[in-house]
DNA sequence: TCGTACGTTGTACAATATACAACGTACGAA
DNA sequence: TTCGTACGTTGTATATTGTACAACGTACGA
């Protein structure tokens, strides 16, 4: 054989561009790697990403399980895949020439609404995706958010990674306790009634006297199920009362 | 048998506070649950998280696997216990009667230290954790740095937890971004040339920009190493500004 | 027309958490 | 002192997982 004709196994980023060179030889391909993509998404959003197995996978799109590895090398490319997929189709609220708070809110409402919707994708993002053409679509929007306010290009990328980075865990916090208020078969009266003789012995107020009075404040004020979504909207007030103050004027 | 003898599957609060009522019978336990913790600590950070099998854990203590469920009721509780352990021997710097903004920013230090030291526990550990000892002495400590400021109950609260997750997220990243540098077999230039081509048909300026633009700047100035080091930086000083706007005076 | 590249698939394997039952230890009551 | 039994320990077993491998058949290119 000689070293032209050897196929390089698809590299993630072909993958993402969908940049495997066709040869045609062979049978033809049944499936094409969007229609497995948005599959798998179905699923992860209908039960979470721990349903998302290659078995299941195949089966919902009636083909064997080893079928899929012809159109992904492996579970970690069809993550990443499904990822920036989320990013290509996500809403967009337009930005430009708008107060950059306005535009920035916009954006991070934009990211909070996605990752809500796709609890899965905020776990499973890394930092920095990949740059697929839905994470190149989706920095291109977000940075013009930021662009003609007076920051240099590196104080821009920072600003932004900072921004989402905050509505990502915002999100996924939410997500967890959500699923946490789910999984748990006990109203919150049973639960204080099982373990509240145990933390009123080990509670004491002079161990722990601010955190016994703060607690039971914060525990009083949201109901778990507000709790979440308070979070967020007093976070992303604080983070954009923080980029304020490197933002010139 | 009666309704009183019956031996109620540990709790977890139960399992944290090491509250578990003793009953003397049967043979004598050669462990204790913080041997086991200790142990599966030792081995989380050695070979992270994923190496910490009910197998692996067992026989380090040298017994089999099964007699793990004796001291903790499954994997998800050890976890917590793992976690729950971390909080009670981190180092915790004194901030009372120092000027908020310094008090702040050694809890966020030592936060970060911690998930930098001990990666796994970032990735497991979630926004609300568990009300163990390790976990109360903590929020008490860390209160005491909001404490005197002017703000309510309810507002102390959200501003910690605010802020930890800012730290918890960015030593994630930071982690990941590490992790992935070293897993990747390749150097940055072995990575450019085979994947440069690609990125520079697809990346044209004419639909992104100011992605390209900020992109390149943003990957120039930070070599992959310093990277995560500055993220946090940035976003520390960002999250104090943000939090300065809701502390009177 | 025919060789071969490649899509498809069944089987196989290593690894996971943990349910279950057998076994033996040592305490508490007699 | 004796004996029943609560409980610590352990081996085996099961249902899952991702994916390596080899057999098989299809359809293009020479």
């Amino acid at each position: 054989m000689s070293a032209a004709t050897e196929t390089p196994k698809p590299n993630l980023l072909e993958l993402l561009w969908r940049a495997a060179p066709e040869t045609g030889r062979g049978p033809r391909k049944g499936l094409t790697v969007d229609e497995v993509v948005a599959a798998a998404i179905g699923l992860a959003d209908a039960e979470g990403l721990d349903a998302v197995t290659m078995r299941r996978l195949a089966q919902s799109l009636g083909k064997a399980t080893m079928t899929l590895y012809t159109y992904v090398p492996g579970k970690t490319e069809l993550v990443a895949l499904m990822i920036d997929s989320l990013f290509t189709a996500m809403t967009m609220t337009p930005v430009e020439g708008r107060p950059w708070r306005e535009g920035l809110a916009a954006v991070a409402r934009d990211n909070y609404a996605l990752y809500r919707a796709h609890p899965w994708a905020a776990a499973a993002s890394p930092g920095r995706p990949p740059l697929g053409p839905g994470q190149c679509a989706k920095y291109e929007h977000e940075l013009r958010a930021l662009e003609g306010l007076g920051l240099g290009d590196v104080a821009m990328d920072d600003a932004l990674a900072y921004l989402l980075a905050f509505v990502r865990t915002a999100a996924q916090d939410a997500a967890q306790s959500e699923a946490e208020r789910e999984a748990t078969a006990m109203t919150d009266h049973e639960w204080w009634q099982a373990n509240g003789p145990l933390l009123a012995k080990v509670l004491d107020t002079e161990r722990f006297p601010v955190a016994v009075r703060v607690g039971q404040a914060a525990g009083e004020a949201h109901d778990a199920a507000y709790d979440a979504e308070h979070a967020f909207a007093f976070g992303l007030e604080r983070t954009l009362d923080g980029l304020a103050a490197i933002i010139p004027g």
